[in-house]
This record gives structure tokens, sequence and C-alpha cells, in this order.
DNA sequence: CCTACCGATCGGTAGG
DNA sequence: CCTACCGATCGGTAGG
């Protein structure tokens, strides 16, 4: 009789690796994650430790003891936004050979990441809002978060200029500005509108932006055939 | 002796036009502009009648008063916005000549004002993501003064396609859309992020905008020389 | 336009 | 992780 198939040892320990979280952690996790549920309906600021307590089927004062404050737990859901959010837009498009693809790519993540956003809210707009005058701790972790995204954003720009896909004299920064500018319009006329047409403004938007910055194959004035049409 | 230099009549009218507005409205109207201040900073939802109170010396239920419920606050804060707006923005473009004049300062108007928004705040902006979420009267003031004036925007632009001053295929509602995602982006780059090189970019992004569009002198194909450019 | 108050909710604490 | 509580603040009301 293999190993296998040998009863299960109730005394054996799991792999480190696989030994679950404990029991604190895992309900700590939970209430991060009602907590950016409601976050994303309200508001950061708007969000309140007895709201997300009666979500989960707690106490206030049993959320509030694995925080400490309210601020902690506002910090914890921008965390857990920024790490779904680099998962879902970020870290796909490092599968893809450096240069235009990987900026399509991200420009399609969020996207399509907005797009579904519409219904929910996106925190790092919302709370851009919300704490762009109000110093703290909560303010600090949302930039910080948006500017480690902005870079990521800038950097596969930079590395589409250096592959030769984007002209010599592209203008890095300036197109990062331009497409961060299309993703807020987006949310802002789908979402407060109601302008359903907004998605496809912000696609021809982005094809404007790169059409601009792709290299040329002819001499410089031609019309530019950019690699991305074929 | 000229009727002009007698005495004034101590109990004479003054015209119609003239007359001061009742005490109440005057009031009314103080509470109103201290409520706007306030709304700039923390928002149309964080406003409070007790803060509102504080500022202008009154007792809470003094500034209840004139208006029966917070929400009618907030919506009086809302049309006073606008019409601050609509006179800043909107107002002095009607002296210009139709086309391409107007457009131009349009963009310029809105930029100066977004500009000088970096360190107050614009209820737009900030009320969008606070209410685009949540239904009711404040949403729905919001949502009206912001399609009033995107449509004034809008009308601009398809007057400036009639004058010849863009190309007649040009897509007058994208350039809308983006022209206002560079106001996006402005506000949350240099009010959030604390990066003063996004007035620039705005700025440089119009002018991509315009290029684009903007009639061909040529034959088609050739590189635009747009009349703003002399 | 005021004083005085209502019930509800907030973040947070004490003590277990 | 709970019950029971604190002071502060909220929008709104009563009555003048």
């Amino acid at each position: 009789m293999p190993t296998a198939e040998l009863p299960p040892k109730t005394f054996a320990l799991p792999d480190a690796q696989e030994r679950p979280p404990p029991k604190g952690q895992q309900t700590r996790a939970a209430i991060v994650q009602v907590a950016l549920r409601l976050a994303t309906q309200v508001g950061l600021e708007g969000l309140s430790i007895g709201a997300v307590a009666e979500v989960v089927g707690m106490s206030k004062s049993g959320v509030f003891a694995h925080f400490g404050a309210r601020e902690e737990l506002q910090i914890s859901v921008v965390r857990e936004y920024f790490r779904q959010f680099e998962q879902e837009v970020f870290a796909p498009v490092l599968a893809l050979e450096r240069g235009l693809p990987r900026v399509q790519a991200l420009f399609s993540n969020w996207m399509d990441r907005v797009a579904r956003e519409i219904q929910s809210g996106c925190i790092f707009i919302s709370g851009a809002a919300e704490f762009d005058d109000r110093p703290g701790a909560v303010r600090d972790a949302l930039v910080a978060s948006v500017k480690t995204w902005f870079a990521a954003l800038l950097r596969a720009i930079v590395q589409a200029r250096e592959a030769g896909h984007l002209r010599a004299d592209a203008d890095c920064q300036q197109m990062a500005f331009e497409i961060h500018g299309l993703i807020l319009a987006l949310h802002f006329e789908a979402r407060f509108l109601d302008d359903p047409g907004a998605i496809d403004r912000a696609n021809k938007g982005f094809l404007h932006i790169l059409s601009r910055h792709a290299a040329a194959v002819g001499p410089p004035g031609a019309a530019p055939t950019p690699p991305y049409a074929g």
C-alpha cells in the first residue's frame, strides 16, 4: 500500500509553506476584503468601523482590535487595493516582450479594470479627491501606491522608445500624462455622467497618442506607420 | 440748483434695480459663500452645518433655518460654484469671434481656474468622486452643472469646425473628451501628486489635440498649418 | 435668529 | 474577540 493512501495522521503538521495563516490573520484579511468593498462605495473617508463590523458579523471593538485605529484600517485597504491592481494590470505584461506590446497591454488591462470600476469605483481616484487636501498616513499610502504604478507605466513607455517602437524624440512623461487623462475622463464621464461612449473615446484617444509618437518608417514628416497597426 | 444736487431724501426708496436684497437674503448669500469655501476643502459630503455656523458666527440652527436641510445647503453651494465658473470661464469668450478663438479662450480660462484650484480644490471634480455612487438631489445638481458646461464647450468646438478652423471630419465629442482628460490629469497630478510640471503638460496636450484636428491648408495628409500658430 | 434639546453615530477605551 | 461604556459630533426639532 503506497504511502499516499495511508489515512491522514491527525497529528501531522503541514509544510511551512502550506501552513494556513493563524486565525487572527485570516480574520484580519477577511476584514480588509470587506472594508475594501465598502470603501469603493463610500470612499476611504466614509469607511466606518461600525459598518465593516456589521458586514463581517463582528462587534465594532472586535474589528477595531485588529487595527488599533481607523487610519490603520484605511491604510490596509489602500495596500490591498494596490496589490490587486498590481496583480491584474501590471504583473501580466511582464510575460510580454519589452516595448510597445507591454505599453498596449498595460493600457488594455487598465481600461478593463476601470471599465469594471464604472460600477464599483476606484480607490485611487476617489482617494485622490478625498485626500488631496488632507495630509496624513492615508494620503501618504495613496500617493506611494499611485507613484509606484505611474513609474511602472513610464518605464514601459521608455522601454518602447529604447526598443525603437516610438520616435527617438518621444516625450514619455507627456505620453503617460495624456494616457492618465484618458483614464480619468473615462471614469468621470462613464461613472458620473453615465455616458457609455466614453470607453470608445478613451480607446480612440490612446491610438491618437500612439500614432503621434510611433516610429516612422519613412523620412521624418511622412505619415507614421506604427508597428501595432499591422 | 439742479435736481441731482438736492440732499438725499431719507424717505426715498431706491430704484427697484438698486434696492439691496432683504437682510435674510444677504445673510443667506454670506452663508453660501462660506459654505462654498469650506466645501472646496472638505468636500460637499464633509460640509457640516455646525462648521459653517462657526465661521459665519451664527448658531447651528440659525444657519439651518435658511435652508431647511443640509442637502439644500449643498445644492446652493453647487449652484453658486457653477455661477462663478460660468462667469469666469465661459462668459468672457462670448466677446470673441466664434471658432478657434473661443475654443482656445475656453481652455485657457479653464486652465487658469484649475491652476488656482490646485490650492483650493474643484467642487465638480471632488463632487463627482463623492456622488458618482450616491443618487439624490445633490448629485442631480452636480450633473446638471457639469453637463451644461460640457455642452457649451462642445458647442464652441462645433462652431470652430463650421467656421473652417477645424477639419471637416473632426470628431468634436472626441476632442472635448480628450480636453477634459487633460484638465483632470492636471488636477490629479498637480494637486494630489504635487507635480508642478503638469500645467505645461496639459497645455502641450491641448496643442496636440488642436494640431491633429486643425484644418490643413495643403492637400489631405500634409502637415497641418493651424491658424492659431501665427 | 436664538437656546436647549433629541436620537443616532462616530472613533476609541476599559476590562475581561 | 466580547459587552459596556466615553465624549464628541452629526442633522434636525421645539419653542420662542
